[in-house]
DNA sequence: CTCCAATGCGTACGGTGTACCGAGTAAGAA
DNA sequence: TTCTTACTCGGTACACCGTACGCATTGGAG
């Protein structure tokens, strides 16, 4: 994916930097909407909006066709069939049977909206009983977690974006706050255990989807993955070079089964978790 | 980025898979290279070549003006300067003065390309003393693939990609099991945890290049950026939906300091493999 | 009714990966 | 020596991308 900040500044310094951030010296009185000398705060603003309030139908012209929910729903749609790399404007049209260029009046651009369906994604979710031990609340997140990413697996994506300080990601961000909160560490600490839990259910669901989608991808693919390995094997692996990896692997360590990785989720997570409690019970900060 | 499969078989039905897996029923003979039934595999076997092979100068033609190295090389120049999303093949021919086409004599397109690159990044590391205690070493492991993320920060973009099968990635690879094994677990956890401490470093890298990369993005872009966050936590945000967040802010768990990343790195390192020893001592497998 | 703001969208531009093919080069065969 | 052949190089072309611009259309406010 891109971050169409970089690439805009650097790929395209007159057409995309003069129509959005300043709307060229001869167009003033024409800029779209808003002041365009608070035009670069207003993209910012925007998408907050967008975020956070409810679309406010216009005023004045046609009746939209459209919503920004809409779109979102078949941006979600489309990456889910045909991964973010087939993500493109056109396509969230054609699905909804418009033109690509209305959804602009929806959505400021394809990275907007990628940062709405991160958001939206992350609404669907539960919370866990607050009665609960804290290490239950915490696995409870992660397990949330981890079926967000199994029903959204373009989610993947959203690794480099800066998180979208949306609505749901901040509930969930929070919710995970105050379960690992319970545990009585410092607040760096807090902070720290709970990045560590994000990046782990995300390290490992990252590797669960690649995986799917490595089998999963269409047949003539998926032979010439096998065939690779089976002749990398043959050809170029080295028991002697190797050693540790063939042990492992002549003991099993390998074995794939189902939902073995969600099992490998948790068994990290219980790994942390176990540190947190050697942190709480043992050598202090 | 993209998967280059999926991308030609949804998008480009009959262009490139006429062109590559298929030639077309009218044009069997005139075949580039290889067998067309073998086609679809010895793309895999090329790219295994590229990785573990040295390339082998042309015995026939022109002499090459360039060298795989070479390519991968203004590869990660580009990918540097300019990030993932600004790595294009015609970007990395104009860093060698060389026309865009060019590229393909030495690489089979711009994925391949970035999987050499990965591989390639993965070479400048050192070894830990194998006589120190195994969870300096694992220490050593992450430091060092720390290291690669901050010189390499394109690489975060790898996280999509099945991993290359490159020597210089699985001799990493092997070196972290290897530590890991010293601890004496069951092979799956030795497996498990290696898988851990390799995505910790990875989430921690990720966190700190986007941060770093939001910071030092031109200007106007980082002025949009605070301005929305002032924005949001003026508008939006409310201390009562977030109350595990505020505190947590008002106590400065999350100040910013130099180099703070990596400790957070340590400090989750460490957390995990005191896990890991409160599973070798106390509760078994 | 008229006005005009706003939507919907066709067109166009500059970018991308890369298939195809022609032109030129140099090593080996004759 | 000349011819053959394998090879590199790169121009052109095509399908796709995000999206700026401007025009036709719509429908509520006055």
């Amino acid at each position: 994916m891109t971050e169409s900040h970089d690439h805009d500044a650097q790929d395209a310094p007159d057409a995309d930097q003069d129509g959005r951030v300043d709307p060229a010296p001869d167009s003033p009185p024409t800029a779209p909407d808003g002041d365009p000398a608070t035009w670069g705060t207003e993209e910012g603003r925007r998408m907050l909006a967008l975020l956070w309030d409810p679309p406010a139908p216009p005023a004045r012209g046609p009746r939209q066709r459209l919503s920004v929910e809409r779109v979102v729903a078949a941006g979600m749609a489309v990456a889910l069939r045909d991964g973010v790399e087939g993500l493109s404007m056109r396509k969230v049209a054609a699905e909804l049977g418009v033109g690509a260029m209305s959804l602009y009046t929806y959505v400021p651009g394809r990275d907007e909206l990628f940062e709405l369906m991160i958001d939206r994604a992350w609404a669907d979710r539960t919370l866990p009983d607050p009665t609960l031990p804290w290490r239950e609340q915490v696995e409870h997140h992660a397990l949330q977690a981890w079926a967000m990413y199994q029903a959204h697996p373009w989610l993947v994506h959203s690794n480099l974006w800066r998180m979208p300080l949306g609505p749901n990601v901040l509930d969930a961000q929070e919710d995970l706050y105050r379960a690992v909160a319970l545990a009585d560490l410092t607040p760096v600490q807090t902070s720290q255990v709970s990045g560590l839990v994000e990046s782990h259910v995300f390290g490992c669901a990252r590797a669960a989807i690649v995986d799917t989608r490595t089998i999963a991808t269409t047949g003539q693919s998926t032979d010439d993955y096998w065939d690779s390995r089976s002749s990398f094997w043959g050809t170029y692996f080295s028991t002697e070079r190797f050693p540790t990896m063939t042990s492992l692997w002549e003991q099993g360590a390998f074995e794939q089964a189902t939902d073995k990785t969600e099992q490998e989720m948790l068994f990290g997570l219980g790994l942390v978790l176990a540190g947190v409690e050697r942190l709480r019970s043992g050598e202090s900060r």
